[in-house]
RNA sequence: GCCGAGGUGGUGGAAUUGGUAGACACGCCGGACUUAAAAUCCGGUUGGGGUUAUUCUCAGUGCGGGUUCAAGUCCCGCCCUCGGUACCA
C-alpha cells in the first residue's frame, strides 16, 4: 500500500489541467443550460492573502466544478479591485509608485491563490487600474453625465488641517482627531461629483423582489434607501420684537399628526436660514460659534447622538400652523442637513431625541397620545404606528377623542386646505459622491474651460491615464492638480487654458461593473457586448462579504438598471442568487491581521498537509455563512480523513457485490447533492465522513461504488479525486465527468428507530416500520419494560402518534 | 444611537424547520502496536445522582416569562458578542 502523500500528485494534475484547458469558459449560445459563478473581486492587499480569504473562493470553486459536472455552461472568471487606498497610503510613505506596489500584490495574490486549485478561467482575469478597463470606466462616467445622472454639488469632506489633506471616515479615529497626526478633524465643504442614484430609489426597493438574497441584505438595502410617506410641512417665522414675518421654515415628518405637541423647532447647523436671515438673529456670534463647533464631528458621531447639544435662536420664533402658537427655534446638530429638509418640528412627547432635548433646555412638553394602558413616554414611531387603533388624540383642539388609526387622513386634508401641508415621500439614499481628492484611482473625464465651466472629455482620447510625474506628499489638493504631463495633454487636445478635473473616481465605480467586463473581457469596441451580457447574465450566484450588504452591492445594481434603460442589456437586475460567506477568525478568535501577528498562510498549510486538506476543512469547518475561528488542530482531522480515503482505495473489487453499499452511496449523492445546492458544505463533508467510516469497516468495496464516490468529492478535493480516478484505472480528467445520479427508492429506510414519550418526555424508543400504524406501535411501545412501568394499568388519556417521528402517550 | 446577524458539551459545530439535543470532527481519557516516541487502530467522552451492569433518573441549547401533547426551533421582555453606518473595500 503506498503512502498517503498529496506532494506526490497535486503539482501533477495542477499542471496537466493548465496544459489541457480543463476550465476554459466554453462558448455559449442564448438560452444555453448556463452558470455565471462570481466571487466578488478581491482588493489585492500588499500583506497577501491569509486563509479566510480564500473561503468565499472555495464554495464558488465547488459550485462551479459541481455544475460542470451537471453539465451546464460555466463561467468562473477572477479579477482585481486594484485601485484603492492602501497602495496610495504605502506610495505617501515609501515613494514607490502604486502602480509598481499593486502589480506586486497581484502577482503573490494569484500565485497563491493558484495553489489551492480553484478553477478560475485566467484568460478572463481584469483589473481595475488596467488603461484597457479605466477607459471603459470613463465611457461609463460620460455616459452617466451626458443622461443627466452626473452632477456636481459642495460636500463635506474630512479635512486634517495639519497635514493638510482630505480623510477617509477610517482614517479619523473615534474621537474626531487624525490617525496620523492626532489633530482634530474638521468638515469641509468642497465641489464635488454626484451620480442622481436616488432617482432609482423605488425601484431598488420594488426589484429587490425578483431576486434570490438573503433577508438580511434585501432588508438592509430597504433600510438604507429608507422610504418614508409623510408631510412637507411650512411653519411661519417671525421676528420677536416686531412680530413681523421673515421667511417660512420647511419641514418634512412622518408624524404629522402630532403637529399640535410641535412646541419647537430645530435646524441643522448647516442650514440656510442662519444665513439668511443673520440681521434678525440677536445672538447670531453664539450661533456661529456653535456652527463652527459642530464641523469637528463626524457626521457618524452626530447619529451617535450621545449627548445633546444646541443652542437657542434669539430674536425670531416660529408659529406652529395648527393653533397659532409662538415657538422657539434652535440649532442643534442631532439634525442632519442632508436629511429631509434639514430642520424638524420637535414633538417633545413622542420622539425620544426631542424628548431629550426638551429635558435639556426646560422646553414646553405637549403630550398629543392618549394610550389605553398608559406608559411614561409614548413614542410616535415605536408605539403610535404600530397600534394605531389603541391610542387616541388629546390637546388637539377639534381632533380630540379621535383614534391615531382614522386622524392621520382627516388632519391631512384640513392642513392641505389651509394650504401648509403636502403629502411627501421622503428617501434616506442620498445621490452617490464619486470624487476623492487621490491619486490611485480612475481619472474622472471633466475638463474646465479657462472659465473654470466643465466638460465632457471627449470619447478618442480614453482612457485618460494616470501620470507617473506624481508627487505624493500631501499638499492640501488632489495629487494630480501638481502633474505637468496630466494637465500639459489636456491643453494639446482642448486649448490653452484648459485643465483636468484632478479628483478622481470613488474605486466602488470599478466594482460597479466589472462583472459585465467579465463576460467579454476583451472587446475593444465596448465595456462588453450586448450579445454576450445577455447570454451569460445575470450571474448566478454570487458571493462575498456580509460588510457589502448596502453600498456595493447598491450601486452594482444601479448601474446595471441604468445600463439597462439605456438599451444595452435585456435584465435589470445583476445577481440573481448571492450568499455571503462568514469570516475566519485567527486561532485566538479576533481578526486575522498583520497587525495582532495571528495571520495563517494558506501556502504553510498547503506545505503541511496538501491544497485538498486546507479545502475540505474550509468547507467543513462550519456553516459557509457564520464567522468562525480557525484551528490548525482540527484542520488534521480532515487530513486523516483524506489518508483514510486514500488506504480504502486499496480494497476496491469490480466482483463484489453489496446492496448494502449501494444504499450509501444513493443516500450520499442525495445528500451532496442538495447540500451544495444549498450551501451547506460543512454537512456535506460531514456525509461524505460518515461514508468512509462505514466502508473502512467493510472487507471490499464495489468498483462501481467506490467510483461514484470518487466523483462525489471531486468538486471538494479536486486534487485526490483526480489521482484516485487516475488509479482506478479511468481517463483524465475527473473533472469532466458527469455528476452521478441517485435512486430517490434507495435511499429511503424502510424501518426507524423512533422516540417514545410518556407525557411528552423520552422513555425509550422502538425500531419501526415508518409506515407502521398507530394500533402497532402502541403494541410495540408497550413491549417496553421502561415504558410499560409508566403506563401500568393508566388508560392513555391521549396518544399523539406522527409516523417516523414520535409516539407521545399521555397517561 | 440606528440597521442587520448571532449566542447549543472542554472546542468547531449537527438537529429532516415544532417531534429521541449533541451527527461529523477536534481535544481529552483508557487500551492495542512499539525498546520508546510519532503515526495508525479500538473503546469512552454534556453535567449531577443511583447501579456490578446493557441500563435508570434529574437537569440542560445566553437570561426571565409564555404558547403547545411536545420548544434549540414559535411569542413577549432582557443581557452579551459580531457586522454595517455612505471616503477601507
Amino acid at each position: 500500500m503506498s503512502k498517503f502523500d498529496p506532494k506526490n500528485y497535486e503539482n501533477k494534475w495542477s499542471e496537466k489541467w493548465e496544459a489541457e484547458s480543463v476550465y476554459k469558459t466554453p462558448s455559449i449560445e442564448k438560452g444555453d443550460d448556463k452558470a455565471y459563478i462570481l466571487d466578488m473581486y478581491p482588493y489585492p492587499s500588499g500583506s497577501g492573502l491569509h486563509v479566510g480569504h480564500p473561503r468565499g473562493y472555495l464554495a464558488t470553486d465547488v459550485v462551479s466544478r459541481f455544475e460542470r459536472m451537471n453539465g451546464k455552461k460555466v463561467l468562473y472568471p477572477m479579477g482585481f479591485d486594484s485601485f484603492g487606498l492602501p497602495a496610495e497610503n504605502y506610495a505617501i510613505k515609501t515613494n514607490v509608485h502604486p502602480e509598481e506596489s499593486t502589480n506586486k500584490a497581484i502577482k503573490m495574490f494569484k500565485s497563491q491563490i493558484e495553489n489551492i486549485g480553484l478553477s478560475y478561467d485566467w484568460d478572463r482575469e481584469l483589473m481595475s487600474h488596467d488603461p484597457e478597463y479605466m477607459k471603459w470606466t470613463q465611457w461609463i462616467f460620460l455616459k452617466m453625465y451626458k443622461a443627466g445622472k452626473a452632477y456636481q454639488k459642495e460636500a463635506p469632506v474630512n479635512w486634517c488641517p495639519t497635514d493638510n489633506t482630505v480623510l477617509a471616515n477610517e482614517q479619523v479615529e473615534a474621537d474626531g482627531t487624525c490617525e496620523r497626526c492626532g489633530s482634530e478633524v474638521i468638515q469641509k465643504n468642497m465641489k464635488q461629483w454626484f451620480f442622481k442614484i436616488t432617482d432609482y430609489a423605488d425601484r431598488l426597493i420594488s426589484d429587490l423582489d425578483k431576486i434570490d438574497w438573503p433577508e438580511s441584505t434585501k432588508l438592509g438595502q430597504k433600510n438604507w434607501i429608507g422610504k418614508s410617506e409623510g408631510a412637507k410641512m411650512r411653519f411661519k417665522v417671525v421676528s420677536s420684537s416686531s412680530d413681523k414675518e421673515i421667511t417660512e421654515l420647511e419641514v418634512f415628518t412622518t408624524a404629522f399628526d402630532t403637529v399640535y405637541g410641535a412646541t419647537f423647532m430645530v435646524i441643522a447647523p448647516e442650514h440656510d436660514l442662519i444665513n439668511i436671515n443673520k440681521s434678525e438673529i440677536t445672538n447670531i456670534d453664539d450661533v456661529n460659534s456653535y456652527v463652527e463647533e459642530s464641523k469637528k464631528k463626524t457626521e457618524l458621531d452626530r447619529r451617535q447622538n450621545k449627548e445633546k447639544s444646541g443652542i437657542k435662536i434669539e430674536g425670531i420664533e416660529a408659529i406652529n400652523p395648527v393653533n397659532g402658537k409662538k415657538i422657539p427655534v434652535f440649532v442643534a446638530d442631532y439634525v442632519l442637513v442632508e436629511y429631509g429638509s434639514g430642520a424638524i418640528m420637535a414633538v417633545p412627547a413622542h420622539d425620544e431625541r426631542d424628548f431629550e432635548f426638551a429635558n435639556k433646555y426646560n422646553l414646553e412638553i405637549v403630550p398629543v397620545v392618549e394610550a389605553e394602558d398608559i406608559k411614561d413616554f409614548i413614542s410616535y414611531s415605536a408605539d403610535v404606528k404600530k397600534n394605531p387603533s389603541k391610542y387616541s388624540v388629546i390637546n388637539s383642539e377639534s381632533f380630540n377623542g379621535k383614534s391615531y388609526k382614522v386622524v392621520r387622513e382627516e388632519m391631512m386634508q384640513e392642513f392641505e386646505k389651509k394650504d401648509f401641508a403636502e403629502r411627501t415621500t421622503e428617501y434616506k439614499l442620498r445621490d452617490w459622491l464619486v470624487s476623492r481628492q487621490r491619486f490611485w484611482g480612475c481619472p474622472i473625464p471633466i475638463v474646465y474651460d479657462p472659465e473654470g465651466n466643465p466638460h465632457p472629455a471627449s470619447e478618442d482620447e480614453l482612457p485618460i491615464r494616470l501620470p507617473m510625474d506624481i508627487d505624493f506628499k500631501p499638499t492640501g489638493e488632489s495629487p494630480l492638480r501638481y502633474s505637468e504631463s496630466f494637465h500639459k495633454s489636456a491643453e494639446e487636445k482642448y486649448g490653452k487654458g484648459w485643465r483636468r478635473e484632478v479628483d478622481t473616481l470613488d474605486t466602488f465605480m470599478d466594482s460597479s461593473w466589472y462583472f459585465f467586463r467579465f463576460t467579454d473581457v476583451k472587446n475593444k469596441e465596448e465595456f462588453a457586448s450586448a450579445e454576450s451580457m445577455n447570454k451569460w447574465m445575470p450571474v448566478d450566484l454570487y458571493i462575498g462579504g456580509a460588510e457589502h450588504t448596502v453600498l456595493h452591492l447598491m450601486y452594482a445594481r444601479f448601474f446595471t438598471k441604468f445600463f439597462f434603460d439605456e438599451g444595452y442589456i435585456d435584465f435589470d437586475e445583476p445577481f440573481q442568487k448571492l450568499r455571503h460567506q462568514g469570516m475566519i477568525l485567527a486561532e485566538d478568535s479576533r481578526k486575522m491581521s498583520k497587525r495582532w501577528g495571528n495571520t495563517i498562510d494558506p501556502n504553510e498549510e498547503i506545505e503541511k498537509y496538501g491544497a485538498d486538506t486546507l479545502r475540505i476543512y474550509e468547507m467543513f469547518m462550519a456553516p459557509f455563512n457564520s464567522t468562525t475561528p480557525w484551528s490548525t488542530e482540527t484542520e488534521v482531522g480532515v487530513f486523516r480523513f483524506l489518508g483514510k480515503i486514500w488506504d480504502q482505495s486499496e480494497k476496491v473489487d469490480e466482483s463484489f457485490e453489496s446492496d448494502e453499499q449501494e444504499k450509501m452511496i444513493h443516500k450520499l449523492i442525495k445528500k451532496v447533492t442538495e447540500d451544495i445546492n444549498s450551501m451547506s458544505f460543512n454537512t456535506a463533508v460531514a456525509k461524505m465522513m460518515e461514508f468512509v467510516n462505514f466502508v473502512s469497516k467493510e472487507e471490499k468495496i464495489n468498483k462501481s461504488v467506490w467510483e461514484r464516490f470518487i466523483l462525489v468529492i471531486a468538486p471538494f478535493g479536486p486534487f485526490i479525486s483526480e489521482e484516485l480516478w487516475n488509479k482506478s484505472g479511468n481517463e483524465f480528467s475527473v473533472h469532466k465527468q458527469s455528476w452521478p445520479s441517485f435512486d430517490e427508492a434507495m435511499t429511503i429506510e424502510s424501518s426507524v428507530e423512533m422516540g417514545v414519550q410518556i407525557n411528552g418526555k423520552v422513555r425509550g424508543s422502538i425500531q419501526i416500520a415508518v409506515d407502521a400504524t398507530e394500533e402497532n406501535a402502541i403494541e410495540l411501545a408497550l413491549a417496553e419494560a421502561n415504558i410499560q412501568k409508566y403506563v401500568g394499568d393508566n388508560k392513555p388519556k391521549k396518544i399523539i402518534y406522527i409516523p417516523g417521528k414520535i409516539l407521545n402517550i399521555i397517561v
